[in-house]
DNA sequence: ACTCTCCTTGTAACCGATTACAAAGACATT
DNA sequence: AATGTCTTTGTAATCGGTTACAAGGAGAGT
């Protein structure tokens, strides 16, 4: 049997009206009787009925879900995240609509947005700004709500690592894009190199350039190594690279990790491999925006969650090696 | 003022529960009202209230969707297709439920499920099989629902295409898995070669091996170009391998489409140039998933659907060119 | 003491479907 | 013609909520 409005009501000495207002707060109800009906609907574990509620509304409750469209192609890291958010709005009960790049497109806006990896100045978060749509951002504002992965400290963790293993001549693949989170990872790596005398400008670290994907990375990973650009570690901004680093220099007869160690960064799973990485949590990620969604539901005032990552050791990393044969000469496969 | 199952009742002069029936189909209703009623549904445009149906029948009526785990990193297209599917079911009213490749582990089955990229032998088929669940592949099934590209003609179209521009070396980049889909754009591309007296058993052509991903692409190309294997044009059994090719060529110092002519297989959108490529109507292939699952609702007979492709010509295919230039000598970028 | 507010709460109609139950018809049987 | 059976259809309750309306009760003002 399920458990309805009608439960609550008897068990807390009230009417159903009541208890719907409770509910919905458009409506004054006395503080006690408030705080009576609300205990006994935590005591009891009650979720009302979408579908009732749907009903009654006429109209639906949903959450939109916007992901950027450069997001297509960072495939493997947003389809995790959104199977992570489904599941758990399925949970609560929380329909979830996705809608295109360009929301003024959909007719009818959802009662509350989350939107993902928006790049500084979004025009979507500007758009729904204007509209007072509740929103909560993956990712990096102002104003906003947002859930964000410890980027400083991941790639702060992964850099010492790497330092502590010996290696001094470690190079930065990142990925452009001019998100926070990209611009908090430089900075974790550059405070790690500080902290080892290496210059905390970076001025002395060779940065290969990527676009987070697999080809971006092993192109610019391969075409540094032709070019004569040496190093014995290098930290990736994403997994993605990561992987396609280590095919690069697989193809150049570089040993990983005897010659050169590499970590990445996102905690992908089902690698061929095990990568060193900073990981991500990110059904804890997908858990946090749902819970300031519902904050920006109630009007509470905006906040931001950081989630913690941890450094997971792989086999790519490894202390750093004197004179290894394999760098004196790059031969192509 | 939506449009409800009163609105109907009255125009075909019946009740609201003989309009119900005819919506369930569980009870008879006279064939001549049957008729009568959808008519008028049909005429004003009618859709249930899923709210309002769910609430009343208690059980939420869903549609579950699901991917196989390789799936996440064939990335573009099967987010394409969520989305396109989504958008789909949205309009229509259809909540959607994502599973787990391990449908056992989900307590409720969905009242349908729509299954992705199925291969020989899917475990997930056999399951829902087995439990009677109406299902519906994208992908080829003996007895169940298919919908699927008509792979095997756009594979032919293709490869006339480049047969019809003067080329006879036309290697072949394949992506291994054992899908059904795979094979018939194998044997389309041996149709084309053996209408042309190519021999139609591919023992004379180059095949390349690679992931469907972009990076399994240009490695299998750099590999075989620089093993010394040459072709002056390559159908990809992908998009994504395509591009990696025309990244790999074009690290290699080879001009496509000058010296190299290549073709894929998809029609992804926003690729960074022009490719030549066999388009698949997506959100075709959607609808008619779906319609499919309506379908098997109502326990009617399985059925195939194959949607039309169509070649779009792009900048990556040119006529042969006997004695190419940089043919000669394959300089490494 | 008596109104007059204002705040809180109960009552009951309603959202758009489904379905048990019963009534009405059609048809066959005796 | 009366009775019984079967099919088709209308009626009304129900699902789990929301909310307009009205009633009850507590203070405030005179």
């Amino acid at each position: 049997m399920k458990l309805t409005i009608q439960h609550i009501a008897v068990r807390a000495g009230v009417s159903k009206g009541t208890v719907s207002r409770v509910l919905n707060a458009r409506t004054t109800v006395a503080e006690s009787t408030r705080i009576r009906v609300l205990a006994v609907m935590d005591e009891l574990g009650y979720r009302p009925d979408p579908a009732a509620r749907e009903l009654s509304l006429r109209t639906k409750h949903t959450l939109g879900l916007s992901l950027a469209r450069a997001d297509r192609r960072l495939a493997p890291y947003f389809v995790l995240f959104r199977q992570a958010l489904f599941r758990e709005l399925q949970e609560l009960g929380i329909p979830v609509e996705e809608l295109d790049e360009d929301l003024a497109s959909s007719k009818r806006l959802p009662s509350a947005m989350l939107v993902l990896s928006a790049e500084a100045q979004d025009p979507r978060v500007e758009f729904l700004l204007e509209r007072n749509v509740p929103t909560v951002l993956v990712g990096h504002h102002e104003s906003l709500s947002c859930v964000a992965p410890a980027d400083e400290d991941g790639a702060y963790q992964a850099t010492r690592h790497l330092l502590e293993l010996g290696h001094r001549q470690i190079a930065l693949l990142s990925g452009i894009k001019s998100r926070q989170g990209v611009v908090d990872r430089e900075s974790g790596f550059a405070r790690a190199m500080g902290e080892y005398g290496m210059g905390s400008d970076l001025s002395g670290v060779n940065r290969l350039v990527g676009n987070f994907e697999l080809l971006g990375g092993y192109r610019a990973v391969r075409r540094a190594w032709e070019g004569g650009v040496r190093f014995s570690a290098l930290f990736c901004e994403s997994d993605e690279m990561a992987v396609g680093a280590v095919g690069a220099l697989e193809d150049l007869g570089v040993g990983v990790p005897q010659d050169v160690s590499i970590v990445g960064f996102d905690g992908m799973p089902e690698l061929p491999y095990r990568l060193t990485t900073v990981a991500q949590d990110i059904p804890a990620i997908a858990r946090g925006a749902v819970e300031l969604l519902l904050e920006a539901l109630q009007e509470m005032p905006a906040r931001r969650i950081v989630n913690p990552v941890s450094l997971v050791l792989g086999n790519t990393t490894a202390p750093f090696n004197t004179a290894p044969l394999s760098m004196a000469s790059s031969r192509a496969s």
